[in-house]
DNA sequence: TAGTGGTCTAGACCACTTC
DNA sequence: AAGTGGTCTAGACCACTAT
């Protein structure tokens, strides 16, 4: 490893700090890609150049940011976007019974077209960038709840438009394109559905709907994803634990 | 401290939760009250026959988990209900602006009533037991924008419906129960307002807001709080970290 | 200057998985 | 039996705060 972080007027970086990043770009570079098994801690230690208290002071951090998954006896690996991590990290609907399914999905449109302002805003992107911007219907035991605008930079996803998008569009992103989602943030709003929304859902104009509009950020930092979810909650509700 | 957690078949408990618990009964007991600073590190470790490596583990879980604050050069400090810490970690509405602003209150009612079936099915408390409602408006930006009814264990806060309540009520139990929030739980809904609540917010019956049913947990492990609160969201969001 | 938490190291042993 | 992560120890030095 480098020097030991001068404790220059810039600012100080802990040594494993500097690890964790070395390790986020082998992930971000998919020299690592998603389900890869890490070099044990005493390996990557020796490779680093520094003790293996400080990499696993790295793998750690990176297991609790859901980055890694880390496993007695078999070894560290790259998290997956498999159904079960989405469902415990980016899908926060819950039956009131207390279930947690995961939804189906029902494609309505996709389509390429100019970013708008807040697109811009959101992504960075230059105007007249284009975005790809995807309309579907999910469904929670079999009644269609949800109706969910997602709109992505094409530079980021080229050609998703044309794609059959599966259940789990985080999956993909991750197959075809190299795109981890690493984390996202949503603003939650009660909103009364219009009537074509209102009419997508069987319910009547006017309907309270829990609006979800989320930004989800990759693993190198970018915004590569908004998502607008209007959503009935009659029988479910949006799950958040304060901690 | 007692033998290293013998392999028994009754499973695995590491001494630095061992530690953990330890440190969290004298919070609980009020040896350790909020704001109180603890021994140093090294104090600790000899006191409970522990390394200090070990001793700084379960303090680090600690303090991730909110129940205390560690300041390099000065101290670890047993976590307060300060605004602040209600700001990050209780109150999740935001202006759309971005600001966080902590709310006005003002107080409607505060009575002793009997537990319905699902407050005692929250607080785990028997038939008859009594509970204290209180229902208040919520101000932000001068603005009415939430009602809240707040239901809570009469064992637990004694006396509470004759208190003046302060616009921070989490450092009421503290300071006058020695009841500490310790974390919680919400569920989140969009709903119609029904023409009482919609009157005190000055808008129309039927008007979406988001209504969060919110179960609020002692240090110690009880349910001792739980509050409906029904928003307006033209202006704010609920925001949610999916990390 | 003294005391605190923050970082880093080196080494030991334990628990779990796989072969 | 071998290899992994999980726990625990002991000691060093650094960065920050208060006096």
């Amino acid at each position: 490893m480098s020097e030991p972080a001068a404790p220059s007027a810039i600012g100080f970086h802990p040594l494993y700090r500097q690890v964790k990043h070395r390790l986020v770009e082998r992930m971000v570079s998919r020299a690592w890609p998603p389900g890869h098994l890490l070099p044990s801690e005493v390996e990557l230690a020796g490779e680093l150049g520094v003790s293996q208290g400080t990499v696993r002071k790295a793998l750690d951090e990176l297991a609790s940011e859901r980055l890694l998954t880390r496993r007695q006896g078999r070894g560290t690996f790259v998290a997956e976007h498999d159904d079960a991590r989405i469902l415990f990290q980016f899908f926060k609907l819950t039956a009131d019974n207390g279930k947690r399914v995961f939804p189906e999905s029902r494609v309505i449109s996709a389509a390429l077209g100019v970013a708008s302002a807040s697109e811009r805003q959101a992504f960075g992107i230059p105007e007249k960038a284009r975005v790809v911007r995807i309309r579907r219907a999910r469904l929670l035991s079999g009644r269609a709840l949800i109706v969910e605008r997602i709109a992505v930079p094409h530079a980021v996803f080229p050609g998703i438009e044309k794609d059959d998008l599966p259940n789990n569009i985080y999956s993909l992103y991750a197959a075809r394109f190299g795109v981890t989602i690493a984390r996202a943030q949503e603003k939650l709003k009660a909103v009364a559905l219009s009537p074509p929304d209102a009419k997508l859902l069987g319910v009547s104009a006017g309907t309270p709907a829990l609006l979800i509009d989320r930004l989800a950020i990759a693993l190198d930092g970018r915004p590569v994803e908004r998502r607008l979810s209007l959503c009935l909650t009659d029988n479910f509700h949006y799950l958040s634990d304060l901690t």
